[in-house]
DNA sequence: ACGGGAAGTATCGATTTCGATATAAATGGA
DNA sequence: TCCATTTATATCGAAATCGATACTTCCCGT
């Protein structure tokens, strides 16, 4: 029952990049359709998010939470704004940073992606148990600062 | 050092939802500057893997691997054949069916990308265990079943 | 054999994403 | 103080993505 060592390259189905690819896919078809009645989808939901739970973010560390290129997160700060969920106002003194913080309507729609994360969250704890989920939640960890900018 | 038990919903940047959408964003922003050269993004890379593996694929096999909405799909296929990397041949018994296969130039292109896609591989398994790689594994494939379309 | 519905793929239009580059402001050294 | 760098964000143009829907072909009950 054991293939001992080596093995290779497991197909394409097995490997931690695909199934991250995939689980992903599955989670944007899930919450998409129901994001879209606050004319969101489910990162500028995260985006949302982030910024219910850290208060104001400059653009530059919303990038960094995100992990998305620089003028995407510039593109979803400003439509997020025409929406009316997020003000952004300069730095008082560096005149460059841009300043990221939720208004009203904004944090209700928060509140509202915070929820339907947790929902999803419930659907991965009846998949998996609690404490593997620990264990899963650690080892993403370790592969997600093994692959941020500025890891060899 | 132990929060016993329920501690409510986690904040975003610990949550599996938001580890894989990081994971992931790391992963293109890592394999996508190297594919170019061959004029494909990394999910077309696994595209060509999957073809590679399986041989011969139909649309809609592909659409249910990649997990991605079948108009994308429906694209990436006619842009991986106007690059020469794929050849469409309809149906003999069902000519709504179309019949995907690699060119010999495709399979070049799809084994370097597997390649490419071990050295990312290596990354992780030096990231974490060979042993909680497995786990690892394990716990997203239960995760991709219970999200995948069809599950309750 | 016929017709209604299902299944498989393509296309349409709107929006989003991305990399590259531009703009603007701060910093530091001579 | 001046200018070269660096840092922070915005914009540009090309391309990709997505949901909705059209189109074609197949299937099945009658």
């Amino acid at each position: 029952m054991d293939e001992t060592t080596d093995m290779g390259t497991p197909p394409l189905r097995d490997r931690i990049s695909f199934l991250v690819h995939r689980i992903n896919a599955h989670l944007l078809r899930i919450t998409n359709p129901k994001l879209k009645i606050w004319g969101i989808d489910l990162t500028e939901s995260r985006l949302l998010v982030s910024l219910l739970e850290n208060g104001p973010l400059a653009a530059g560390d919303i990038v960094r939470i995100m992990a998305l290129p620089q003028s995407t997160i510039s593109h979803q700060l400003k439509r997020l704004e025409k929406r009316g969920y997020v003000r952004r106002t300069p730095g008082i003194h560096d005149s460059r940073v841009i300043t990221a913080e939720l208004t009203d309507s904004g944090r209700q729609v928060a509140i509202e992606g915070n929820a339907l994360s947790q929902e999803v969250t419930d659907r991965l704890v009846s998949a998996i148990g609690r404490e593997e989920l620990e264990q899963l939640r650690a080892a993403m960890k370790r592969i997600d600062d093994a692959l941020a900018p500025g890891a060899r």
